[in-house]
DNA sequence: TGTACATCAGTGAACGCGCGTTCACTGATGTAC
DNA sequence: TGTACATCAGTGAACGCGCGTTCACTGATGTAC
């Protein structure tokens, strides 16, 4: 089985190699070599395709705020919960690891880019329809509603990255989203 | 003024090297060579010195802990409130990018070491220290005040990183104090 | 159905660069006598 | 006060390596006629 010139889907392959590649290693030591060996093509493709290594990491990206919004609002139709959907942030970022690694280094990517942007206003939309799910009682104007979602975001984001480097404390199990469910509890229910 | 065979305080010269480093391409881009050019000294010195690049990150690290343990003890001293102690945290990662960078990137430096787990046992002792300054009513037995330090150090970890890696939107203004107070306070007021 | 040709995805040799590491060395400092 | 010597912080030349980039190229694909 010999390898056919035209590679046909490279997009996506060096895509997925670069998820495998930065999992290990970290999105700066990623290189346009190692991934055209993971490949299989020539070490001149990847840039062939993507331009240079922001390129490749502007479309790492995108596919990662596009998989968050959509996994953001998969959790919010199925519980109309806000702490669910911080529940679903905080397993985006352990199971995607790569891409969430990515989606928070702008300086590593073109953070210009327009379907870059795109993406990243549907996560950011739907992080707020799920502060709107809270009831009025507890968000009472705009202002409030906007500084609610800040800390929801800054919640999940934290546990989530605390998480990610090994840096919380064992007692906290293995489980990461019972983990988070139980200590983010406190910020969506502390007047119970 | 010609340089003296012998340096004289060439760690501590290292390590502010490194800090500039740093801040200005993040910890991983860090080489040796570049700091032994910044420090003034021959590119074999730093290795000489730190062993390796962990060797100089581990202490760079232990440094970072032990000023952040600071920080945190002189908020609980002054205030006695842990929303201060809070917003100190966010202060230092603001006030420390580089040492912040780096602490939380533990595959980058020498985990085991004693110094450094002394140092953070030492920010780790702040926080729970600043969590005994809550009421009884909000803590009501040994879980919850741990599950009430996780939150915390969620809340203002996720905060400090949003706020660094510039994700966080303009509408929260240009002081990351006064900012980080108005989200987090959310947390630990919520049943005002 | 067949031929000619434009397009462009991917190739591979070559380049210069900065890196970490090694190792024999140099020279300042401190201590023993 | 002076001399000898051990120590060790820092030097600098040399090495091999992997990297990104360039550029003339190859060959598969699609379209026009």
């Amino acid at each position: 089985m010999t390898r056919p010139y035209h590679h046909g889907d490279l997009r996506n392959t060096l895509l997925a190699a670069a998820v495998d590649a930065i999992a290990e290693s970290g999105p700066t030591a990623l290189s346009l070599r190692d991934l055209a060996r993971r490949a299989g093509v020539s070490h001149a493709a990847p840039a062939h395709h993507f331009g240079d290594k922001a390129g490749l990491l502007t479309a790492l990206a995108t596919q990662g705020y596009d998989l968050l919004a959509e996994a953001l609002d998969a959790a919010r139709a199925r519980t109309g919960s806000l702490l669910e959907i911080g529940v679903a942030y905080v397993a985006f970022a352990v199971g995607h690891r790569a891409h969430f690694d990515v989606m928070f280094r702008p300086d590593l990517y073109h953070a210009d880019d327009a379907e870059l942007t795109t993406a990243a206003g549907r996560a950011s939309a739907a992080l707020a329809a799920g502060v709107a799910t809270l009831p009025p009682t507890q968000v009472t104007d705009g202002r409030e509603a906007f500084l609610a979602g800040m800390s929801a975001w800054s919640i999940v984001h934290g546990f989530a990255t605390l998480w990610l480097s090994g840096a919380l404390p064992p007692d906290l199990g293995d489980d990461p989203e019972a983990a988070a469910r139980a200590v983010i509890r406190r910020l969506f229910y502390a007047a119970e």
